[in-house]
DNA sequence: ATGCGGCCTTGACGTGGATCAAACCGCTTC
DNA sequence: GAAGCGGTTTGATCCACGTCAAGGCCGCAT
């Protein structure tokens, strides 16, 4: 089914500025590969497939320190690609990648898309901004973690993952426990987070999956480092 | 005089393999730049200058916090290059840079150099790995910052910076209270963190500048999370 | 229904590293 | 050489967050 890999590559950021002509080169080398629920992706360490554009399910790719504890670097939704720097770098997987649903994606064997790379000058300054713009979304990362405290981060976390701009409760995108993980705390400290935002009325908790944003400006504040 | 540029670009890791000709175009749009100790390069915010390649000195690139902690990025040294990022993707200066010493730069303005980008493939590709193993490396900080403890981030560090690969003692390239910072510690932690590494046998401080490492495997083995 | 196994929550407690404070350098400057 | 100043060290204390433990909830399989 070749049409599913163009639809795939289109719905992704990724390469949607792109010519049909580097589409249709893309789409020549393209596989769909599907993942069970839990299952692993790839290893550290493993020689790197190519590069995955998830098209339904969700990944999470994570490292594993020496003590056995986990850090979740970030989650690959539908339209996002995953293991990019590994293809273009050439080096060996450097992290883990795991299905967390049911999964299936397209793709672009390493060889192969780093060969259409040295062929085609749009399509590299194309690849270009984006991993620009994957190095700024990874310092943000990190400066979350390093410059603020729990709340901080959460509050961040919840103003930049509020799909509803405004005050409609939302479901969040991934288990609190991965969440945790993600920015660098324990379940227990998130939970206890979540309710310290409730109870000043920044946030409302209808149940467990969901959040509403009450007062967006002073959950800003608190993402700027203002004691809750 | 634009030997001068020549030779810093030729220094550096991320132009070094380039053809005589992308140099010469390099050569041609790049300008000289000095700041004293103490200066500041760009604040973040600032519209990206361009690319900048250290010649002479150092340069680190940091973020304050709402609350004013400050949390450096990376150290510049010379061959080095920084901003690359902002220039590329196109987005203003993320970050603050400061000469640490009195610093000397080659500076290829952003237009310019995205207009060779556009013009030379050969170029973006060479850049294309430059960046995949700039993300390496950040993500590898990162992980050293979420995953050990401060042990382990202080051994890590000189692991990977003992520039002697043995048992001669080498000068700490920057001020303790930079790299405590660096490490996402404060100056007070890493002090005491060095004296229980010495104390450990590890390693050795002859005065405050200086370190040796007696012990390699030892330090991995706290590097990998052993107590010290 | 019943049991079971993840996930989430809450409480009590412990601890790694931050903070506060003081003293000691090795400099530069007068 | 006295005074001043940043960097480093060390000690005493504090606190945000982790750890440990227990209980509740929900979906799933028997």
């Amino acid at each position: 089914m070749a049409s599913e890999a163009v639809t795939i590559l289109q719905s992704s950021g990724f390469f949607s500025g792109l010519s049909d002509e580097s589409l249709g080169r893309l789409e020549a080398i393209a596989r769909i590969v599907s993942f069970q629920k839990g299952q692993t992706v790839f290893r550290k360490g493993d020689p790197c497939p190519g590069l995955y554009v998830v098209a339904h399910g969700a990944v999470r790719i994570y490292k594993i320190a020496p003590n056995g504890k986990e850090h979740v670097l970030h989650f690959a939704y539908p339209g996002m690609t995953f293991a990019e720097v590994a293809v273009i770098g050439g080096f060996e997987c450097p992290a883990y990648a795991q299905a967390m649903e049911d999964t299936r994606c397209a793709l672009l064997p390493q060889r192969d898309f780093c060969r259409i790379l040295e062929e085609s000058h749009p399509f590299c300054l194309q690849l270009m901004t984006s991993m620009a713009a994957w190095v700024r979304h990874l310092v943000g990362v990190m400066e979350d973690i390093v410059l603020r405290d729990a709340a901080g981060r959460v509050a961040q976390f919840l103003i930049r993952s509020d799909p509803t701009d405004g005050t409609a409760a939302f479901v969040l995108p991934i288990l609190k426990k991965d969440l945790a993980n993600h920015l660098n705390l324990t379940s227990e400290t998130l939970s206890r987070t979540f309710r310290r935002l409730a109870d000043a009325g920044l946030i409302d908790l209808p149940d467990a999956q969901r959040v509403r944003i009450l007062n967006p400006d002073g959950l800003a504040d608190v993402a700027q480092g203002s004691p809750v």
